[in-house]
DNA sequence: AACCAGGACGTGA
DNA sequence: TCACGTCATGGT
């Protein structure tokens, strides 16, 4: 088995099944995630069940740049009130009302635009499965916020490298210190079988490991 | 009280 | 290409 495999195998028996993307709304989801709402799904990946979920998720991706999870919730709770986790309804609403309901979320101007933009491509899709280079090609739109949408709101096998990733395997050795964003995802995609499943629970694993160990240099 | 969080973009060299 | 600065809120 390679060292990228072998690490995710340590990782699981060490974690368990993480459960991404959290939702909103997804009843009888595991509460295990401390300083969350009961949002994770631990080895249940039939997740985005509906067009609600999966545009939840997308939102939610571009919510995320560089801001923690909690606060993102918050934003999201506030959009869900106003009946905003709709494209239509983000498409059409005042650019003010936006940026006060995400605003604990952080640069909420960017984000609000962000957003608008993100909600006219995905009316467009009507359905469709968008590519990678469609949502790069997105103004607000960056790797790993791309790979993250097409991983847990489309289900397609696309790595999501994040910092964490390349924070944890380069002090492993397995990659150069400053090694490309695009680099690293292929590293990932070349050592595993292209599996949605694994690659959501790697990702996500990941994360959980990085949290876990931050105040340690790894 | 600096520093970071599930980044991305703009600018100047 | 690459090094910085900017964006903004809330945790620790």
């Amino acid at each position: 088995m390679n060292k990228i495999k072998c690490f995710y195998e340590k990782l699981l028996e060490k974690y368990g099944l993480q459960g991404w993307w959290p939702l909103l709304d997804c009843k009888g989801c595991n509460p295990t995630k401390t300083g969350s709402i009961q949002g994770y799904h631990p080895g249940d990946y039939s997740y985005p069940k509906n067009e609600n979920q999966r545009f939840e998720i997308c939102i939610g991706a571009i919510l995320t740049q560089n801001t923690s999870w909690p606060q993102v919730e918050k934003a999201l709770i506030n959009l869900k009130k106003i009946n905003a986790i709709n494209p239509e309804k983000i498409k059409n609403m005042e650019i003010s009302e936006l940026c006060h309901a995400i605003k604990p979320a952080g640069y909420f101007n960017q984000k609000a635009k962000k957003l608008k933009i993100f909600s006219e491509f995905y009316i467009n899709l009507k359905g469709k499965k968008p590519t990678r280079d469609e949502l790069l090609a997105l103004w607000g739109i960056g790797p790993e916020t791309a790979d993250s949408i097409l991983l847990y709101a489309y289900k397609l096998p696309s790595f999501v490298a994040d910092a964490y990733t390349r924070r944890i395997f380069s002090s492993m050795g397995l990659i150069k210190k400053y090694e490309t964003y695009d680099n690293i995802k292929k590293l990932f995609e070349d050592n595993l079988e292209k599996d949605f499943k694994l690659y959501q629970e790697y990702h996500a694993l990941i994360v959980e490991h990085a949290k876990n160990n931050k105040n340690k240099k790894l």
